[in-house]
RNA sequence: GGCCCCUUCGUCUAGUCUGGCCUAGGACACCAGGUUUUCAUCCUGGCGACAGGGGUUCAAAUCCCCUAGGGGUCACCA
């Protein structure tokens, strides 16, 4: 029997977006796209304490930047809402009165300190700590009155006998004997429902086909698998994403460095390298392609391949795969990317980038293949607003002038002086310099390194004609002379 | 500890279902060359793995069993 097919996230708003949560948002999204299906937001606000609204619209606001687009929310609402968990508390009680009333589920009036001691035993015989059934064979008559009367009580689910088989997509079937399985809570005393248990009934509601997420819940599911039949449901299709991993090969936490989706979007990571990477994250396109689109992705996207095995977390193939992308951007888009870093550094605050933009996408042109996150352009430009007395020498770049001495530049210097009388252009400055170093037999090396130190102070960069160009006249000779008079200075350490 | 999952280069993975084309492929990282005015990009090459042990078979990374190791989970959290 096939049913429409209909996916989902289900975030609890209590933090910011976890990397593991963006790829499980990804691959139910790709399997929703690539089948024609639906996939479906809800808000899991279960925990009141803990819940608030900030974080649900930065996890609306996260899942959107990325494009992973749900065609029914909280936001749009849908024929299945509300979708936030909260909002369904009635529908819950409804699901629990009816499995009350079944026998699949019991009064459990045990109070915190028996449960507590119950432990406390189990604990010290080195049992596998477990509920034990104490209530569930209470006289449901008997139980009702207790409940009348104002003895308050949990629910719990009564586990059947047997054992519970969970056909996962990715992982074959898994069997759980359910003598092993306690009887859950659903709804603890102070009535509102655990996870457990809502899962199932929004699951249900919300005639979710396939249920995609990470490796840590398949203990759970044989409980929710029991409960689907409790409740006369079809369970959907289960697939167990491999957890993504730290270092330490532990589940990814704040522990291993950053997790959040925010952290790299703040370090100018591009959008297309973040999917492209979690895509990488138990799955590859043909074990050949590294890089490749959105739109592949879903059309080649199967949870069948997803691989078993937890995949550890690899900063340097991340940043990697970040050039990669930012490399193959049109200038336009990478300096539209730039921009709020440029402005965020105080180099050119919106305005400025407008009056300036031909200029500075020749800058960012220049620098493409030597930066790999959108936050590093700063930096590596910085000299261009530096002052002329403030542009700071790293040591390899002065190690590499002095080798050469001053000697080149300050003829160079020389020549060059009544050349730039009417501006730099580059390609006939370029041109008339590799005359002049042929004509002189100097070699590249003896003017270009003191030359590049003396100019913006770096090892390396573009080419040094376009860096003329960018710095104009007047501070290429400024910056030229005092390179000069530097370079002539024998430093303390060197004699 | 109980239960469950997993195990191919340091890392992400292809190959495993449907044994032979695998003297195990790709990528990141690392190392060495080349291109370049420098750095970077780019190109070429190198390093480097079937966890171990038993079977089955003419043939096993691929099938079966055992062992070891790693992970997840054991809440009136989600």
């Amino acid at each position: 029997m096939t049913r429409p097919v209909r996916l989902r996230i289900a975030p609890s708003p209590t933090g910011a977006i976890h990397l593991g949560l963006a790829r499980t948002a990804l691959f139910n999204w790709a399997v929703a796209r690539r089948c024609g299906g639906r996939f479906v937001l809800r808000i899991e606000d279960t925990d009141r304490e803990r819940s608030t609204a900030e974080s649900e619209a930065a996890i609306l606001e996260g899942l959107s930047w990325l494009g992973l687009d749900w065609d029914e929310g909280p936001d749009l609402g849908g024929p299945h809402g509300p979708y936030r968990q909260s909002e369904r508390i009635d529908s819950h009680r409804e699901a629990a009165g009816r499995l009350l009333e079944a026998g699949s589920a019991y009064r459990c009036f045990c109070t915190t300190e028996r449960l507590a001691k119950l432990r406390a035993g189990q604990d010290a015989r080195k049992q596998t700590p477990a509920y034990d059934r104490r209530c569930r064979d209470l006289d449901p008559a008997e139980a009702a009155v207790r409940a009348e009367d104002g003895e308050p009580f949990a629910l719990r689910f009564a586990v059947p006998p047997g054992e519970t088989r969970v056909d996962d997509l990715v992982r074959g079937e898994v069997v759980f004997q359910n003598a092993e399985v306690d009887d859950w809570i659903m709804v603890r005393r102070d009535g509102n429902p655990t996870y457990n248990f809502v899962v199932v009934c929004d699951d249900v509601a919300m005639e979710i086909s396939h249920v995609v997420r990470g490796e840590e819940h398949l203990v759970n599911t044989p409980k929710q698998v029991q409960l689907y039949e409790a409740l006369g449901s079809e369970p959907p299709r289960f697939a167990h994403l491999p957890l993504m991993l730290g270092r330490d090969k532990k589940k990814l936490s704040k522990r291993s460095g950053d997790v959040s989706l925010g952290d790299y979007r703040a370090k100018g990571y591009p959008r297309g390298a973040i999917l492209n990477f979690l895509a990488l994250q138990g799955w590859a396109l043909d074990g050949e392609t590294e890089v490749f689109s959105l739109e592949r992705f879903v059309e080649a996207f199967r949870l069948e391949d997803v691989s078993k095995g937890g995949a550890v977390f690899d900063p340097d193939k991340f940043r990697w795969l970040a050039g990669e992308y930012l490399r193959a951007e049109p200038v336009g888009d990478l300096v539209r990317h730039c921009a709020p870093f440029v402005a965020g550094a105080g180099q050119l605050d919106p305005t400025s980038q407008r009056e300036r933009a031909e200029w500075l996408a020749a800058v960012a042109a220049g620098e493409q293949e030597r930066i790999s996150l959108y936050s590093e352009l700063p930096e590596r430009i910085a000299y261009l607003f530096a002052a002329d007395d403030a542009v700071v020498w790293e040591p390899k770049a002065e190690k590499n002038a002095r080798k050469q001495g001053g000697a080149v530049l300050a003829e160079y210097l020389d020549w060059l002086r009544p050349r730039l009388s009417k501006g730099v252009d580059a390609a006939i400055l370029r041109d008339d310099t590799r005359a002049w170093i042929e004509e002189r037999d100097v070699g590249f090396a003896a003017l270009f390194q003191p030359l590049r130190c003396a100019l913006s102070g770096k090892a390396g960069g573009p080419d040094l004609f376009d860096v003329m160009e960018w710095l104009g006249a007047e501070a290429c000779l400024r910056r030229l002379a005092s390179g000069v008079e530097r370079l002539a200075v024998v430093r303390e350490g060197e004699r």
